[in-house]
DNA sequence: TGCACATATACTTATGCAGGTATATACTTG
DNA sequence: CAAGTATATACCTGCATAAGTATATGTGCA
């Protein structure tokens, strides 16, 4: 039987969704901002984001041409929980730290989609 | 390329393991500690300890005809981060609860191997 | 309608791992 | 040294999943 927090492990214990996840918890985001910051190809993103939604650890929205991930709005405590401890640990970490630099970057440069960086 | 953090993950994401380091987390244990609190099979306890040890989770010494599993001494800082973390999340589990009630009755009732109480 | 862009899916291959059964090893005690 | 207790390992099966290639779907626009 799997229960919620051995779920929630499963998503983070791969390093792309580790990545893709601690980037969620700064900003939606659409798939190809994730290939521009992982620098990983279209499909892996993409499987690895519907990976991520079908344990209910992401949401999708189309914009126009795009779809915005997010995390789900209403988050378990068991989730909250794990997310700010993966927040503490990536502070250590320099490949997290340089897809923060990355991000930050994209919402100077890139423009498209608008609607992805408004909400937050 | 797996990194510790990955690592760790891949450690917490079966619920067994989960039960196990849970525990370790308040005290060393022996395999037939383990058998009696999580009622399951020595083969399967076993090979998670095994699991475990690989993964630099946990470590093992013998006392007498006793292996006992303990936590490693010194934890970097995501590890020790992140079993913090999975002590706030188990208070919210009634099978995490129902382990720690467990773990005081063997404490009261057993005394075989004394060792493993006496460190703790 | 047809093209371009963004994203998803199908299919394949390789790998890791969970769990079971049977058996082996290590230590203790008589 | 023999028997008992505690633990580990070998072997097997089945399943999930990671990653790649190729192709399909969905959307906006000329």
């Amino acid at each position: 039987m799997k229960t919620r927090l051995v779920r929630i492990y499963q998503c983070f214990c791969d390093r792309t969704r580790l990545r893709i996840l601690h980037l969620l918890t700064k900003s939606p985001l659409c798939v190809c901002h994730f290939q521009e910051i992982l620098n990983e190809p279209q499909v892996k993103i993409s499987k690895h984001l519907r990976y991520l939604r079908k344990k209910g650890m992401a949401i999708a929205e189309r914009d126009q041409n795009w779809m915005i991930y997010s995390l789900p709005k209403k988050k378990s405590r068991e989730l909250a929980l794990n997310l700010k401890c993966l927040q503490d640990c990536a502070q250590s970490d320099p490949v997290f730290l340089r897809d923060l630099r990355k991000l930050r970057q994209l919402r100077k440069t890139c423009c498209e989609p608008a609607a992805v960086f408004a909400k937050n």
